[in-house]
DNA sequence: TTTGTTTGGAAGGTGTACTAACAAACATGG
DNA sequence: CCATGTTTGTTAGTACACCTTCCAAACAAA
């Protein structure tokens, strides 16, 4: 039954691509001219200027005048995205007892930010906080909000529903519709590391990215040819539950022995720090690291990604934990020497904020 | 500077679309009227008239005549691809000491075969019995061929570079380029596990799909929806020198101690059994199927993939080694008992060979 | 001032798929 | 046997998207 569907194509189709093109490349290499957009589209100065007549007047961009440098010939006149007529909502719901929101510019600008404490909130409770969060951050925004994105943990399917995030409580949860329904709005939601990838696809530009997440629990986005794998049950990156190595290791919440989780998620690591005493805390995280790189290594061959991506709490993840995944990724992978890249997001905490803008503003603009 | 490819799109590309929409339609349902095809499709009556008429005259379509069922309204004229006026051929140089060929139907059917011996033939040498191989096949055809499809292990890029093919001695070899000047045909490569994924996804329908290949190395090939992964430096799938477990293992051919390959390739399996002998022989395979457990459990968290097709010897792979992987996965991932398949290959020895022919037809026809 | 360049737009053409309408060819029911 | 309804495939006309070609305006440089 997996058979993808084939759909028919249209000339219609052609100028949707085009008009999505037009912006993207303006995103890209910012303020342009029209003819500059012919260049770098290839299309003819005729199809941009209709198109970018078409854009100006749904408002998404804007002409800023002439340009200043001189060069012969006609002065350009200068487009941009109509940055500052939109706004974005961002939800991270991805931490411990509390979400984190903020409004965003269509240029990933922070403008507002907001929290809201949810203390142990589960279930249809947590979902009340979600909607109100939503809803002060619409409020803050001073321009149209184009969309809402959300990253939440747990696993959600392409529709928005969240088929499970224990943490929350939530089960077949259809979250996306019920935001929308709630704020009139259009909602994008997507699990927490997912939306972390987005963030750092964005950012890097690399075609073949994985992203770990080191939280409450641990998690993984994948990205191959540029995009975000899915999976058959919508649960591509949940390498949490994964057994790792073969002696054993600790007791896990699922109940098996050696999960990744019981291995390295952030309260596991604080504990095992505390019960190892200070002086062994590098010794700690090193095994740690040295862990992950052993799960990671089969996934690196398999999909050939030269780059990985970490995130997570900064006193845990970024050192010797990271220098050991890299280090155990060298080891056991056929790397020769052209550099697999390991390295800590550059977002901080706020790669799912951002990359849940990302995701509203592809949703809504198509461009990404 | 991995950034993806923005194309601009043109009417014309809908028609090309539309056009492999019809070929493919065609070879999914079988004959077809053009209203079938309207239907189909969702394109109108009129369109995929045209559609066809552009078909009829390249010869890729044929006129079976008025369709046997009677029904109330005018007959309608079947359509089929003209699988009677083109062939394929397919190389697999997979198998040591010999490459493998067959003419082959559109539809897959296997026309004619020829083996060549090639002894420990490399570099060049290897390459004129690449050559010969395809001209012979070629000579074989009673039917226009439509293009060549080759299966070779070793890094193949997306251009039929042979990045590195140790067991035939090849470096950076334009396989494909080679081949199309000698044989003035298009000529389209890859490596065998990927070659041997597009068979199985074709059979399976599958959209997420791993397949496992053990040969004189250990391979795999992955898609991701629907589409095979290529990887950063075209490597995706090279797993057989990740290395499993923590505890040591034997020595690689590269050097390092516990890579999968070292595990697993064929040769090393039959020498640990004629080692431990032959009572012995189900406690190998069985130990040999967890270490591809182990190794495979991350990928499968990773991609979220429900079926996993392994392929090789049927003596060594088809039995306890298939069982032990099998259970060793359910036992390393977070398995809901929602059905996680490993199964063998229904293709046998014929996977490249029926993969090459795919990806030759899908190079030349645009479907799968 | 002259020349050449650059920009943005206008006019006209080609290609694609659509809707509407129709003739041909059949089954069926009175 | 004939009228009716159905299905097929085609013709004619429309809408749309992009193209090529041409042009005026606005500028720099000689």
């Amino acid at each position: 039954m997996g058979a993808r569907r084939r759909e028919k194509s249209l000339p219609g189709h052609a100028r949707a691509h085009n008009r999505t093109l037009v912006l993207q490349t303006l995103l890209d290499t910012g303020p342009s001219s029209r003819a500059d957009l012919a260049r770098s589209t290839r299309l003819t100065r005729v199809t941009v200027s209709d198109l970018v007549a078409e854009l100006l007047g749904e408002g998404l961009l804007v002409e800023l005048g002439p340009r200043d440098a001189t060069r012969p010939g006609k002065p350009a006149t200068l487009l941009d995205l109509a940055h500052d007529r939109f706004q974005l909502v961002a939800l991270d719901l991805s931490e411990p007892q509390r979400f984190r929101g903020a409004v965003v510019r269509l240029d990933g600008t922070v403008v507002a930010r907001l929290e809201r404490e949810i203390g142990e909130a589960t279930g249809d409770a947590a979902l009340e906080h979600v909607v109100e969060l939503g809803r002060s951050l619409v409020g803050r925004a001073d321009r149209t909000v184009l969309g809402i994105g959300v990253g939440t943990p747990g696993v959600v399917d392409a529709d928005g529903v969240v088929h499970q995030a224990p943490n929350l409580g939530w089960h077949e949860l259809p979250l996306r519709e019920r935001l929308a329904d709630a704020l009139a709005l259009p909602v994008h939601v997507a699990n927490d590391a997912n939306i972390a990838l987005l963030a750092e696809l964005s950012s890097s530009g690399a075609e073949t990215l994985l992203v770990v997440r080191i939280g409450l629990g641990v998690g993984a986005g994948i990205a191959v040819a540029g995009v975000p794998v899915r999976g058959d049950r919508s649960a591509a990156g949940e390498i949490g539950h994964v057994t790792i190595g073969t002696d054993g290791g600790p007791r896990c919440a699922c109940g098996r022995d050696g999960c990744l989780e019981a291995w390295l998620s952030a309260p596991r690591l604080r504990a095992a720090i505390a019960a190892a005493g200070p002086e062994q805390r590098e010794r700690v995280l090193e095994e740690a690291g040295r862990r992950l790189g052993i799960a990671v290594a089969p996934i690196v061959g398999a999909i050939d990604v030269r780059r990985i991506v970490m995130s997570g709490p900064e006193d845990l993840v970024a050192g010797a934990l990271l220098e050991a995944t890299a280090t155990t990724l060298r080891e056991r992978t056929l790397d020769e020497g052209d550099g697999l890249v390991v390295a800590m997001t550059e977002h901080g905490d706020d790669v799912v904020v951002r990359g849940a803008a990302l995701l509203a503003r592809a949703g809504e603009l198509g461009v990404s």
